[in-house]
DNA sequence: TTCCAGGCGTATC
DNA sequence: GATACGCATGGA
């Protein structure tokens, strides 16, 4: 069946090239007021709900951000991102790979990852991670990091289950036991893969941001959404870097 | 050739 | 706790 999702000042094309992820579902298109499922069931309706975050209002989110003078400029110049609630353990294995490393070859390393050990191109699993022979794809020093997440996860040394529940604090702590997986990394995770939209990640841009516009800290504004203002911040100063 | 990319581990102070 | 440096790989 088809199924359509009411969302306001949705943009797909600018959700899934933000840079929150590196591959995209193939079975949702653009529609004028929200977007469109195609060939789904209607039990997967409700994953896709969560996956899109209908429950959070972007409308009312967007007009706090505005209060800030740097962030609605930031807003104004993509309205259409919305913080998508993805995969924990495919979050965690991404932004693994993304450290030190360029948009464009993280998206073609979860490719041939997804080629190599996935289930019909799926994401792969801890398991099969854990025991894979990686080195084809030349990940560098990441693979060792990789194979640990992979390990702690299957072996449940870190129980992803778990850290849904766990406040942020103690829940980046547990992330960082994983080798690897250091502040910035730890706080993708948590906003992309848990949707904890407190964490803040300060990756290269971000720390551009912060110093040329906010040298004293963030906005009372996004306080509790820090992690969906910085993804508004984050892809505009990376297209609009002089 | 050198520099950079959604950083982190390690050594050193 | 702060700071410096090496690190795999590929594109500019």
């Amino acid at each position: 069946m088809e199924y359509f999702i009411k969302l306001e000042n949705i943009d797909l094309e600018t959700t899934f090239n933000c840079g929150q992820c590196f591959r995209r579902p193939f079975n949702v298109s653009q529609a004028e007021n929200g977007i469109i499922l195609h060939n789904i069931k209607k039990a997967d309706i409700p994953y896709w709900e969560n996956y899109f975050c209908t429950d959070e209002d972007y409308t009312e989110l967007i007009k706090r951000f505005s209060q800030d003078k740097i962030m609605k400029v930031a807003c104004e110049y993509a309205p259409g991102i919305r913080v998508l609630r993805q995969d924990p353990f495919e979050a965690l294995i991404s932004f693994i790979i993304s450290q030190n490393n360029n948009i464009k070859r993280i998206s073609g390393i979860i490719a041939k990852m997804c080629e190599c050990f996935g289930e019909n191109n799926a994401f792969p699993t801890a398991e099969v991670l854990a025991e894979a022979d990686l080195s084809l794809l030349k990940t560098g020093y990441r693979t060792r990091y990789i194979t640990d997440a992979a390990r702690k996860v299957h072996t449940g040394e870190i129980k992803l289950d778990e850290i849904h529940n766990m406040p942020y604090n103690e829940a980046r702590h547990e992330l960082m036991k994983i080798v690897g997986v250091g502040e910035k990394v730890a706080d993708c995770v948590l906003l992309f893969g848990f949707h904890k939209t407190e964490a803040f990640p300060r990756d290269v841009w971000i720390k551009r941001v912060m110093s040329e516009y906010y040298p004293n800290g963030l906005p009372d504004c996004i306080k509790g959404y820090e992690g969906i203002a910085q993804q508004f911040l984050f892809h505009y100063i990376r297209n609009n870097n002089n």
